[in-house]
DNA sequence: CGCACGGTTGACCTGTATCAAGCCGGGTGG
DNA sequence: CCACCCGGCTTGATACAGGTCAACCGTGCG
């Protein structure tokens, strides 16, 4: 997978302001939270301009990855929690047996790296699905602000607490829906998200291959792929390559939520 | 459980009025971390006889489950971590659609309720598997101590983050593996986690029916059964009824990590 | 231009679910 | 004390969702 190339340029709009001359691999620089456009994604809200200058601390530098660099591997030690400025990342962990599983896409907004802290070490790699920005959050530095800064301390806590909630529900996923629930859950997820930055409601762009996506769901990708196609004859989807149009999100609520009824 | 006369020494503070009235099916009385046989499980180490003290007071009081009694459930006020003192958990989430899924198994020593921080409501239910004691801890309390002891603030940012890894293990397992595989990984985690609370590392007695392994498992209980009867026909283990006698752990092992070789 | 990777589709196979019958052991009430 | 019941478990027969293997296509990159 060492595709480096053009970034995958798709004008779905939005980000682009941030789009800056890439040059080597991960080029660092200093900015602040206070005036950070996801602010209301990644920090508390309501805090005094004072804490919020003490938060200004937290991130020390941005780091740039190229689409299928990594953020971080497993094994690697962990420092730093990291806010996901602009770009979309997977999250994987693998077994020595070489299997490996997606455990999840952030976007925009999202921490990643919170896997690192039990063992200071990380147990999963993050890889950047397109070109990427993070905001480098040094994890002592996070613990000692959020010592004086209750909001903080709480934000991050939910933050943790998030993350475990989620994975409950990829654990029901998983554990209890078909193929045709899976990717239907796993769609509105993504546009919900999505929605929730600012992109529309019923068009998205998937970021990641047929076979991230299986590995995510515990799908082969010809599953993936054959489920793509079914929810298009049944004109639930449309799909170009990787541009999905949701044309009936009714529908894959009904989906999600049916489990062939009964019982 | 000795009546805590120890414990009454601390009279710290006017937190009395959290003094929860006795009802039957969960009374609750006071006592002391700081001489818990299992400090060393839920606790950081190497504390100053100072912090000890703070951290006592982490423990408002404790609660006593019966089997088949909830903890907590679903859409409850989240107040209060839990420690298991004794006692054998499940926790599960549901769809409205009734389907539900086992998330975990917890023994003593583990911390349950970290799914409601977020929402400040609980997303699941904790159910006892037997009758159980747990150490109740209020969440505020524990923020606000935390702040003042380091290693309790990175000790409970390490619970969070070895939950969230331990759900990595778990979509590792429903994603990606087979039958026979989720059900030696699984009885090799409990029987590893049990050994490490001074329990044999050959012999368990398992809490849960073959139900609610399948629901962890994503497996029905037909294949869960039928999986321990291939594994007894292969003199792996022994099973009688609950009680799991293991005779080759090297092949559980093997089991696990081999997924049909190749590739 | 052509290659290679990602994606689609088809044919077939298999692991697990489903349905069903029966067993075992423990608790209850007569 | 026994008979009974019931929940949990096992086992068999059969069905089917999804996996596997393979061929082919399209598109974007070198």
């Amino acid at each position: 997978m060492s595709r480096p190339s053009a970034a995958a340029k798709v004008s779905t709009a939005g980000h682009e302001a941030t789009h800056i001359p890439i040059q080597d691999a991960s080029q660092t620089f200093r900015v602040a939270c206070s005036n950070c456009n996801l602010r209301e994604l990644c920090l508390p809200v309501g805090l005094t301009s004072e804490q919020m200058e003490r938060v200004d601390d937290v991130v020390t530098v941005r780091r740039k990855i190229k689409r299928g660099g990594t953020l971080f591997r497993n094994g690697e030690p962990f420092t730093s929690l990291f806010a996901i400025r602009t770009g979309f990342f997977k999250t994987c962990v693998a077994t020595e047996d070489g299997r490996d599983q997606v455990t999840g896409f952030q976007m925009a907004g999202e921490i990643i790296g919170l896997d690192g802290i039990v063992h200071d070490h990380h147990s999963c790699d993050a890889v950047a699905l397109e070109d990427a920005e993070v905001c480098v959050m040094p994890f002592d530095r996070i613990e000692e602000i959020s010592r004086e800064v209750n909001a903080l301390q709480h934000h991050v806590h939910k933050i943790m607490s998030r993350e475990i909630v989620r994975e409950h529900g990829v654990m029901l996923l998983l554990g209890s829906m078909r193929a045709e629930e899976r990717l239907a859950a796993f769609l509105l997820n993504l546009v919900q998200r999505l929605h929730a930055r600012g992109f529309s409601q019923t068009e998205l762009v998937l970021r990641m291959t047929r076979e991230e996506i299986g590995s995510y769901l515990g799908l082969k990708l010809e599953t993936v792929s054959r489920t793509f196609s079914k929810f298009v004859e049944e004109g639930i989807v449309e799909v170009k390559q990787r541009h999905v149009r949701i044309l009936d999100a009714e529908a894959l609520k009904r989906i999600v939520n049916s489990q062939q009824e009964c019982r």
